[in-house]
RNA sequence: CACGCGGUGCCCGCCGAA
């Protein structure tokens, strides 16, 4: 059964999806149970691979055996069905959840915001929320990013920065994530002012550096501001403080030039990463 | 009985899909 067991999982964390399943009906042939583990690795690797059909099934055998599901074969499995835009069964399988005792935790709620986040419904992403404070439901960091970030996208700044605030009092300390969110969010609202303040705080915090997302999102801040020229240097600076651009960085260059109806200009760039042997997407 | 180990969630541009 061990044997069965790492063989397995040694399969799953290679990525090998398809030997990690072989092996698992040779397990059953012999009459061994696979264990809850080994049900939840393979059914996460097979989600993460967009396989949703497969991670149900094998969402059934689990049930089939007689294991019952536990919190987190539940959270991956709401996320998946999220993925493939399944709100009412995401939905269904957080009720079934709770039917079976299981007490919804943060990772729970937090996956059920995505969900919805993901696919724009940021009104229900919101209403998730409330409910998980109002069930009295650990926030954690990763919550307050995701919130933060469904705020943003409904230009509810005043909400963002109050959750900014309120996390910190909370002792809940903003990452990296979070304040690549908040840029963001000032960016939507095309507040370039208080972005580039917020930037400057965030270089003042130790254990928070700059990543290539921060740099992206705020070439996109100049970019929507028709400010071409800052954009470029921005690309020098994340090169000086090395952070190497990425297709995305070059992307959102290209599109301020557009943006700015300066179409030599990304014609010039796009020829230059050609020639640099840059791996485009 | 206790503790520990293996499985779950967050940020950026464009394009495509419905």
């Amino acid at each position: 059964k061990y044997t069965f067991s790492t063989l397995i999982s040694q399969f799953g964390k290679a990525g090998k999806l398809d030997d990690a399943l072989a092996w698992l009906e040779k397990m059953d042939h012999t009459g061994i149970t696979p264990d809850l583990i080994i049900f939840s690795t393979l059914i996460d690797l097979a989600g993460k691979r967009g396989n949703f059909s497969k991670a149900m099934a094998l969402f059934h055998r689990l049930k089939a055996h007689g294991i019952c599901p536990d919190l987190i074969v539940y959270n991956s499995m709401i996320n998946f069905f999220g993925k493939a835009r399944l709100f009412n069964e995401a939905r269904g399988l957080f009720s079934e959840m709770k039917a079976h005792g299981l007490i919804p935790d943060t990772v729970s709620y937090s996956i059920l915001i995505n969900v919805f986040a993901e696919a724009g419904k940021f009104e229900e992403a919101e209403d998730v929320f409330l409910t998980m404070k109002g069930e009295g439901c650990l926030i954690d960091l990763t919550t307050f990013n995701m919130m933060i970030n469904v705020y943003g996208k409904l230009e509810m700044v005043k909400e963002a920065e109050h959750l900014f605030w309120n996390m910190t009092e909370m002792r809940v300390t903003p990452n990296v994530v979070t304040y690549n969110t908040m840029l963001n969010v000032y960016g939507l609202a095309r507040l370039k002012g208080q972005a580039m303040h917020l930037f400057r705080t965030m270089q003042q915090q130790v254990g928070v550096e700059p990543n290539v997302i921060t740099y992206n999102t705020l070439i996109a801040i100049f970019g929507q501001a028709l400010e071409f020229e800052a954009a470029t240097k921005l690309v020098a600076k994340m090169q000086a403080a090395g952070i190497e651009p990425n297709a995305i960085t070059y992307s959102t260059l290209l599109t301020a030039y557009g943006k700015a109806g300066k179409f030599e200009k990304a014609v010039v760039l796009f020829q230059n990463l050609r020639l640099s042997g840059f791996k485009m997407d």
